[in-house]
DNA sequence: TGGTTATTTGGTTATAATACCAAATAGCCT
DNA sequence: AGGCTATTTGGTATTATAACCAAATAACCA
């Protein structure tokens, strides 16, 4: 793979890499809703805030999500919708593939 | 984060993890214009064929790509063009966070 | 059968990701 | 200033990924 391919697809997987893991996931199907302040995101998932916080923060630095201070707390929102669009898919590819384990398909 | 709900997450975060790697993506772009045997992806890619081998077994076992044995090759397809998707919203998430480094927004 | 090509699997090592706790920082309120 | 709440940062231990090499498996052909 040549150096500018190489690139191009290293960038492409940090982004898709921010979004593989169940609490980012969350993170960003919640806010789709709202933005939602940390305590309120820790509370919902259930991790210790410091987690959270640092899921937040993969999530901000590549751009998926923004923050605004208003006050002592922390608003995040979902800063690139665009991203929603994955479930979907992915569902297809759960869905298709646990069909085809059972033997629906084939 | 109820049982449910964190299930319903782990999903979809292992089928996300699966895409969320240069060579894999660079797999499944290469796929979506045909079927190629391991071999020749192995060469576009420049890597150890046993660690190309791994990458396909990943794309494989989420249901992402199939593969089928024509003779002493193997060739692997993209069963889930779907996934194609991501590249379009990534290159956005991608090009309005360098935008904003350079200062052209906010 | 034996050799050759194509691919996967096992083993090992190096690197990265994640969780939690503790401590630091930031803003508010009295 | 001092205390309180909200959030981030640093440190550490655990677990997961990924790369390569070597060996195993599969199909083909002489």
């Amino acid at each position: 793979m040549d150096p500018k391919t190489q690139g191009r697809f290293d960038a492409l997987a940090a982004v898709i890499k921010a979004m593989a893991h169940p609490t980012r996931l969350f993170v960003v199907d919640e806010l789709s809703r709202g933005e939602r302040c940390v305590y309120e995101l820790t509370e919902l998932i259930g991790a210790d805030i410091s987690t959270v916080s640092k899921h937040l923060a993969v999530l901000k630095g590549c751009g998926i999500v923004e923050a605004q201070r208003r006050g002592s707390r922390i608003y995040y929102r979902l800063k690139m919708p665009c991203v929603l669009s994955f479930f979907g898919c992915v569902e297809t590819v759960i869905k298709s593939d646990a069909e085809e384990r059972l033997g629906y398909v084939e």
